[in-house]
DNA sequence: TCCCTTAGTTCATGATTCACGAACTATTAC
DNA sequence: GTAATAGTTCGTGAATCATGAACTAAGGGA
């Protein structure tokens, strides 16, 4: 049944990078599936749609779930989405936090 | 009143550097007192007793929040704990953890 | 136009985790 | 023995997390 109140789908929310935090990368990849994700999009030449990590390292993540890792990756400033017709496509902001963080990303992607 | 089971401290858990996982360090200095905590006993020329981080970051820590702390540093492999006398002395395993994830800590503690 | 399909989000809720006061254990000193 | 100090465990209310169901958003036909 539809609710009688308005949704709407919010505009995506992007931290600008000074108000990124150290807290909030190790919040952010501190969860295994995300850290997953976040590692194939830095290793990624091109924008991905967040529909290939329905499953991650061989195990399935349910779609509302994966949806939420990504609004926690986007607004802890760790990628940048971008609707594309029907497919949001993500990008990882790495010279972004390798600028602020110097070596972070890389030794934890070094250590993953 | 007292409890009628036989309640026990239990004996001090130290995961041997071979278990301890990125994630594992990850979600231990995600939390803002644990990271000030750690970082400080890097930095300590000598084992510190937890009591002295009652207030950190100029705000006041509670000690039963400040020993599930100790707990999850230490369970996790950041730390090694030790009582001496009615103290419990604890120090950081850096160079452990500088073996197995090289230039990580390091890292975390610049951005910190 | 309307309907269908695909991609992703939001909502509701049950489960898990977290924070912290109270009560406890552990050790030393007297 | 008692008292004092340091830290742990327990209980519980609060906050967060995971996920299915229902939804929005956009594109592609017929």
């Amino acid at each position: 049944m539809q609710t009688s109140y308005i949704t709407i789908m919010r505009v995506l929310v992007h931290p600008p990078i000074e108000d990124v935090t150290l807290q909030a990368v190790l919040y952010a990849l501190a969860d295994p599936v995300r850290l997953a994700v976040f590692a194939d999009l830095v290793d990624a030449a091109e924008p991905k749609a967040c529909s290939i990590y329905l499953t991650v390292n061989d195990a399935p993540v349910p779609k509302s779930t994966l949806s939420q890792h990504f609004r926690i990756l986007r607004e802890h400033g760790l990628i940048r989405s971008e609707r594309r017709g029907v497919e949001m496509l993500s990008t990882a902001r790495k010279d972004e936090l390798d600028a602020k963080f110097p070596g972070l990303i890389d030794s934890i992607l070094a250590a993953a």
